[in-house]
DNA sequence: TAAAAGATCCCCT
DNA sequence: GGGGATCTTTTAT
């Protein structure tokens, strides 16, 4: 079943044009591409926000360059992985150009592949939880992946990097159902409806 | 040099 | 569903 979904939602590269833009317009989009690593852990994004530009007070970025937010300003198609809370990984998909300060924060993900070896990498091998938590939250899917910090600046655009990103093969996979919402853990820029959550992708994919 | 805030998760109820 | 733990980064003194 999960290897079924897995072939019938992996695509092709995700094009790095296609993610060059505004965050929150690149954000959506990115609903329903798969996430891959080269050692079969994969799965279909299904949550996923907006931040960035030089207005976006909520932004790592928000006060410019630093030592931490450099890859944000690199181009698209990289990925910029912070540590937060000084415990979690959390990875984000830059959205660029260069020198603006742009990208999405992957938050979950529903696994399709490599199980098993997130659940290990997740919990180990003496008590495991729910693998309705192996995704699930932006820390829990880059533990669930093996993503930290030497991963930053990973471009996921190519296809040989051992975290690529997969489109789709059909564009009405996308846009369906699609909820926006004020971004999770935030005290700024409350007003905006930069999260993007895809309900129900499993039924919509599986089939 | 110090302090505060933070794009969170685990565990217990 | 809610409270506490955890420590890095940033900013102010």
């Amino acid at each position: 079943m999960t290897t079924q979904l897995t072939d019938a939602v992996a695509g092709s590269a995700f094009p790095v044009g296609e993610l060059l833009g505004p965050p929150e317009l690149v954000a959506p989009t990115l609903l329903g591409a798969m996430l891959m690593r080269s050692d079969g852990r994969a799965g279909v994004i299904v949550e996923v926000e907006a931040y960035g530009g030089s207005d976006d007070p909520a932004s790592h970025a928000f006060r410019g360059p630093s030592l931490r937010n450099a890859s944000m300003f690199g181009p698209p198609g990289r990925l910029y992985v912070y540590r937060s809370y000084g415990i979690h990984w959390c990875a984000n998909i830059v959205t660029g150009p260069v020198g603006t300060a742009a990208a999405v924060l992957l938050r979950a993900v529903m696994p399709t592949g490599g199980l098993e070896a997130m659940r290990t990498a997740r919990w180990g091998t003496i008590r495991q939880g729910p693998d309705r938590h192996l995704c699930s939250g932006p820390g829990r899917l880059t533990q669930a992946f093996g993503i930290g910090g030497d991963f930053d600046g990973l471009d996921v655009c190519n296809p040989d990097s051992s975290v690529a990103l997969l489109r789709p093969p059909t564009s009405d996979l996308l846009a369906r159902g699609i909820v926006a919402s004020p971004r999770i853990g935030i005290s700024k820029a409350t007003e905006r409806y930069w999260r993007f959550v895809m309900p129900q992708p499993s039924t919509d994919l599986l089939q």
